[in-house]
DNA sequence: TGGATTTTGTTAGAAACCTAACAACTAATC
DNA sequence: GATTAGTTGTTAGGTTTCTAACAAAATCCA
């Protein structure tokens, strides 16, 4: 019956992200923001006048979308774009006044979902989940990179159906 | 200087599930689906003629999005709408034979990604990663129902600015 | 100096998601 | 039976996200 995906870290973790999107969203409205904006406030908050490129990276996200979430941001009156003098394709973004006033309200919301989410697990637990997220981060951003087609390899992997997660092999990759 | 977001492990989450959707649209694209599309398939997989709602629900995702996917998918000859006979109210979804044909292609596609996103992580961590991704949906979902508005208790909570995750230290990750 | 290349950002178009408002059907109650 | 209430799904409109194609500025280089 095919691979069992529920069982699946990769859909377990698509899941988890879902529902923390979600309730984050729920936060958010009440502050006037859409999820993904408040990253790009706290982003900027720790470092101003970051350029399009510099934001994308940071927010794991790419260039087109960081232009529009600036367009809408700037028209909410939050940040505000500023062609750099000596290089004319650099555009900066920096924060305004009630940008600067609205991370706080970003903080709290932050902080509330967080204690949310992890409610009921100890710190030893937090830490190690972080840390397995970044190790899940840092594999598939490296395979990004590689931007790989080694389909052949896997092609001839005689691997049954079934012998995924949990079960059977898996003896680590 | 604010909440230390990045170290958080909300935003670690959210940061590990944006790399895993990417990566996961690479291996989809090659097979003709967007993101998201895959999961339909799967839970119809699992368990054929499905409302909307029982969709919805099963994916962690608002009605409206179902409607929206199953109709594409429809166009794209791998599902179709079929109404309820007792009662004229449910929609039922169904996979097309293509749609049965290209579940295979789905789990190869996904127990690729599981691979690769858990590459030099042993069973016991891969295990432990699932039961803590668990933890997270059900504390976050069980919020969604309560749909409280008890801001008051938090807004009395007097905390410093730092004092969320592991407090402070946070050495090492 | 002047044209080709690279880098940076935007525009165009599409899909997954959301909330709010609506239509259609069933069930319940008088 | 007819009106009311509740359930199910869709439509409308908006945001985040993507890829592909484009414009503009800086750099390279002959």
């Amino acid at each position: 019956m095919g691979f069992n995906f529920k069982k699946s870290t990769t859909f377990r973790l698509a899941q988890a992200a879902k529902a923390q999107r979600s309730r984050s969203g729920a936060h958010l409205s009440r502050i006037g923001l859409h999820p993904g904006q408040e990253a790009v406030l706290k982003v900027l908050a720790e470092s101003d006048g970051r350029t399009m490129s510099q934001l994308a990276l940071a927010l794991g996200v790419q260039p087109p979308t960081v232009t529009k979430m600036v367009t809408r941001l700037t028209s909410q009156g939050l940040v505000e774009r500023q062609l750099a003098e000596h290089d004319g394709r650099l555009a900066r973004v920096y924060l305004t006044e009630e940008g600067h006033e609205r991370i706080q309200l970003v903080d709290r919301a932050w902080k509330r979902l967080e204690r949310e989410a992890l409610a009921g697990m100890d710190d030893k637990d937090r830490k190690k989940l972080r840390k397995l997220l970044r190790v899940i981060e840092k594999n598939l951003s490296s395979k990004m990179l590689e931007d790989d087609d080694d389909e052949e390899a896997e092609e001839a992997s005689p691997q049954g159906d079934e012998a995924v997660n949990g079960a059977a092999v898996e003896t680590q990759v």
